[in-house]
DNA sequence: ACCCAGGTGGCCC
DNA sequence: GGGCCACATGGG
């Protein structure tokens, strides 16, 4: 059985460290990860660079016209729901903590996550990606492509969103770098090989386990 | 003309 | 807990 870190040393071995998150600041993070659900990254890109050429890639986002914010984001997609998103997220920081990041993640990672779970389109993972990358807390993140790879790995029998996050934390070295570099090599093995298939030809991971090997050909 | 991309929330059972 | 749907752009 195909142990945790046994994976995530084959993935760094075949891809390299993949330095994630890109980005030039915290919130560049938290905004890309907005951004970013359910959209190709490229897009975010060019939404994220909209944003800094009309300088608005900062909490004052919170005192901006909302068209101006839909009309700078709409190669990410869903422009309506995300620039809502954003302002909302942005006037969260303003009004509490005067947009000061540092003030932001200085508190309970527990908290921090409730906090950010209860605004609008805040889910687990990309609360998750905020704790990890933005504010360097040690969280695991879950996303499609993890949960696609224990289940075709038979991983662990550990379901949903955070079974999925309990089981990676209690067999890896708490470790943000760690954590950081997994995911990111999680979706670049997702990239290349496990998309809506069941087929991974070429993947690194075939081969050293039972659902591999029953499912390479064809 | 399809399919999918670094999800989330609402509604239903 | 699960299944289905809306949200929308851009690339293969």
């Amino acid at each position: 059985m195909l142990k945790p870190l046994e994976v995530y040393q084959i993935l760094l071995d075949r891809f390299g460290p993949r330095g994630w998150w890109p980005a030039d600041t915290p919130f560049e993070v938290m905004v890309g990860a907005i951004l970013t659900q359910r959209t190709a990254w490229r897009n975010t890109e060019k939404a994220i660079q909209n944003l800094k050429d009309l300088e608005l890639l900062a909490p004052s986002l919170a005192f901006v016209d909302l068209a101006a914010i839909e009309r700078a984001i709409r190669p990410a997609g869903f422009w309506k729901e995300k620039a809502r998103r954003l302002q909302a997220f942005a006037q969260y920081l303003m009004r509490n903590y005067g947009g000061d990041l540092d003030k932001f993640f200085a508190r309970d990672v527990t908290t921090i996550r409730e906090e950010l779970l209860a605004l609008p389109g805040v889910g687990n993972e990309t609360a998750d990606s905020i704790l990890l990358y933005a504010g360097d807390k040690p969280v695991f993140v879950v996303d499609a492509y993890t949960q696609r790879l224990c289940a075709r790995f038979g991983l662990t029998k550990e379901g949903g969103y955070n079974g999925i996050q309990r089981f990676f934390a209690a067999n890896l070295p708490k470790s943000t770098e760690i954590y950081k570099e997994y995911h990111a090599l999680i979706v670049e093995l997702g990239k290349r090989h496990c998309r809506s298939t069941p087929v991974c030809g070429g993947c690194p991971l075939v081969g050293e386990c039972e659902y591999g090997r029953n499912t390479e050909r064809a």
